[in-house]
DNA sequence: GCCAACGTTGGC
DNA sequence: GCCAACGTTGGC
């Protein structure tokens, strides 16, 4: 049997990338580098595998929120960019034979037929666990539930399916 | 731009 | 191992 579908929420800073970004890039996929938190990290290395879901949240911007879905395609498998010194996030005390840094690879699904601000997310009673929502939150990746995940869709305009 | 929240670093 | 200092995140 394979392994249940999970649901995932990744923060990305529109200025940087944005979900239109996903959705004009070849093949409407971009690995998700970058990522430089360790609790973040172990979750795109250990859990995030091909076939879950992903919210994908506009943040820093005005006005924050879920901007469309993605499907992962590549689970975890090292960052290139820890490695290129050119690079802004290279990491020089990382080790090539025990990388530190994790990136998995998303394609873009389906915009939503909105865009859901972070403001209606907290109108919903039953998103009132949402990761995203909680004070203080900065995971840049996180978990989101079945349930949260098919009322995100539905404020979305998307098939609960999808 | 402000600032609360949180993660990381490094001296001890 | 503690904890102060510092840096970053991200909503407002």
């Amino acid at each position: 049997m394979p392994p249940k579908r999970r649901y995932w929420l990744f923060k990305s800073e529109p200025d940087a990338f944005s979900f239109d970004d996903l959705w004009k890039a070849k093949k409407r996929t971009t690995l998700w580098d970058g990522v430089r938190n360790y609790q973040a990290r172990n979750l795109l290395r250990d859990d995030v595998q091909v076939g879950d879901g992903v919210l994908y949240y506009h943040s820093s911007c005005q006005p924050p929120g879920v901007a469309g879905i993605a499907e992962v395609v590549r689970a975890g498998y090292p960052d290139p960019t820890q490695f290129d010194p050119a690079d802004a996030h290279h990491d020089p005390k990382s080790d090539p034979g025990d990388p530190r840094w994790y990136a998995v690879d998303i394609r873009a699904v389906a915009r939503g037929g909105r865009f859901v601000p972070l403001e209606e997310l907290r109108g919903e009673r039953r998103l009132a666990d949402m990761g995203v929502l909680r004070r203080g939150n900065r995971l840049s990746v996180q978990p989101v539930s079945a349930a949260e995940w098919k009322v995100v869709l539905g404020l979305l305009g998307l098939p609960s399916r999808s």
